[in-house]
DNA sequence: ATATTAAATTTACGCGCGTAAAATTTTTTG
DNA sequence: CAAAAAATTTTACGCGCGTAAATTTAATAT
């Protein structure tokens, strides 16, 4: 930087003033560095910004299974605004594993960054570890809520959302039966089975639940095993099946197909089936299916934005406040 | 580190030493570090190590779609072979978008990584800023060959992969249509489709390739909307429909199943679809779909050990090899 | 034009570590 | 046991930058 800055003609604190903010100085001058620049090719290192700096411009973005397209997509556009507020982004994937989950975090903690956004693994997740992270940085919880992580929650309204879909499916049909993962990975999936359970109620209708067998993350397998299993054994109370998620739902069409059943609306059909997420490839389905989606453009800016808001004030509030983004219906053939 | 050192009762040099490689020190110089350790919780600054270190333990992954479950899948297997070579992966996607992969390089550059796994995005990489990139950074090419990219290749063998496909094709039904994009994004497609053509020749068989239009990575779009449209006029001269990847295969399904065409083996079934790549979803399609799949784990293992032996090595070949793993036949019910 | 304000410069320090060389201690070998 | 080898300690430097304080220069307002 002292011979870029020699050869630039602008003294070195003002060059390093420029790097950390190009409109912090007087246009004359950002012109002849950048001037300086195009014939130099020379840029800063970060390692040695990054020691002095008293924070750095990283963004940790931790989610639980990137291999999961739903996740892929939230993690995508949560990049995309982290980017525009001229953080960098990291993006690390626990890969469904509780260990991973906490290595990621000693991870960032290593790269000191401004701000994390977590989605939680949820139900496995080491929490007291955890927490102790969110007291090192600070944290915002989004996708799956854990009590005291973090400084804010941002997500979607299960409740809400399952309603929606209960009252669409109970007036357009049979009453919904429940199908969800006997133990869930993460509290969404308790706030639905409540949500639909309770909507039931309501309706003077009889709520049915059926769970399916299974730990990890291959929730299609476990949907379509239980799927099927449900189908032959005839267990079934009506027939309309409300998934609690979509991936659950894409194993459950497989073992209908399979077994000729054949899922949708029309009178030829023997079953309806609906989904919650609109996992992106939930279009792509025989039959397409019907879903809630999350407000995934909400969700993505507003954790952004709290984040950055919280790293730009500095303070770290002792309220935690949870905004939560209704779901929309996703009319599609299955249901 | 000063502290910390005083603390343990070793000097900070053997201190620095440890952290480096903890087997570098005599073992009860080790015992003693890891003792203070566990009351300390000291621990390096990374930006401080980094600028000193005449090589970082960065890695770069660059994949140019993650939200494409397949890619998700093979960048997750590299990942964990980086880690367990003891070095830190860095994931980075393209989006799909041509600039954001030169910017990931940027990106990397700046992090001064000992090596890079590149798999590029293909047709509309800048391949010239990418070369540059390798020049500069030694890098291994992976899943799509670029020539001229990386130290050398590592992927899988289209042509050996199309050929076992078009054989048990012919060999249990009609030979299959090729359905491909008009202008696929990466250059496997070229050869999975030259691949096809010559092996129809060889067989003595009238090839007929239908092109999927589109720009982009909606790929199960662009497969839905071709398919339906070769369907509806009828266009296919075969019962047979080899798809040059899972995805277009999925579109190419959902298409049929609006339709109402029973795609699979049985005496009742009109079509048999055929995949290629193994996507993770290619498992819940209805019918489940017939494909090839990679190799994953040893691309995987041998992109990273490639990588590995080129950075300890320290020498940059001149000679750039390429190596291919054969494709493995996975029969489904849909072919 | 002068006074005021804003920006740039000069000078200097220190971040936390890697690393090198020489001196010392400990371990291994014969 | 002495000699050789290996490991550790001591001492010292520098990586490339952020940042602070005091000073000088340039831009703006009166």
């Amino acid at each position: 930087m002292e011979d870029f800055a020699a050869f630039s003609g602008i003294s070195r604190p003002t060059v390093s003033k420029y790097f950390n903010d190009p409109n912090s100085v007087r246009a004359r001058t950002r012109e002849k560095i950048e001037r300086a620049l195009q014939e130099c090719d020379y840029r800063p290192n970060v390692y040695a910004i990054n020691q002095n700096r008293k924070q750095t411009r990283n963004v940790g973005i931790v989610v639980p299974y990137l291999a999961d397209p739903f996740f892929a997509e939230i993690a995508r556009r949560v990049e995309t605004h982290v980017i525009e507020a001229g953080f960098l982004p990291i993006i690390l994937s626990s890969h469904g594993d509780p260990q991973l989950e906490i290595d990621n975090l000693e991870t960032l903690r290593a790269i000191k960054p401004a701000g994390v956004l977590l989605a939680p693994l949820g139900r496995k997740s080491n929490s007291a570890a955890i927490e102790d992270f969110c007291d090192a940085v600070p944290t915002v919880n989004f996708d799956a809520n854990i009590e005291g992580v973090g400084e804010a929650f941002v997500g979607h309204d299960n409740v809400q959302a399952t309603t929606v879909m209960l009252e669409y499916l109970t007036r357009t049909g049979e009453p919904p039966v429940f199908f969800e993962m006997k133990t869930p990975p993460n509290p969404n999936a308790n706030k639905r089975r409540n949500a639909y359970l309770e909507g039931m109620e309501r309706l003077g209708l009889t709520p049915q639940i059926i769970q399916a067998e299974g730990e990890g993350w291959e929730l299609e397998e476990f949907g379509y095993q239980a799927g099927r299993r449900a189908i032959v054994e005839k267990s079934l109370s009506t027939n309309t099946v409300f998934c609690s998620n979509d991936r659950l739902a894409i194993g459950f069409l497989a073992a209908a197909y399979e077994l000729g059943m054949r899922v949708g609306l029309g009178r030829d059909c023997a079953l309806r089936v609906a989904g919650h997420d609109n996992h992106p490839f939930s279009r792509y389905t025989c039959p397409t299916l019907t879903t809630i989606s999350h407000n995934y453009s909400s969700i993505a800016s507003t954790s952004v934005s709290t984040m950055i808001s919280i790293i730009e004030s500095g303070r770290r509030e002792g309220k935690r406040e949870a905004t939560l983004f209704d779901g929309e219906l996703i009319m599609r053939a299955s249901a």
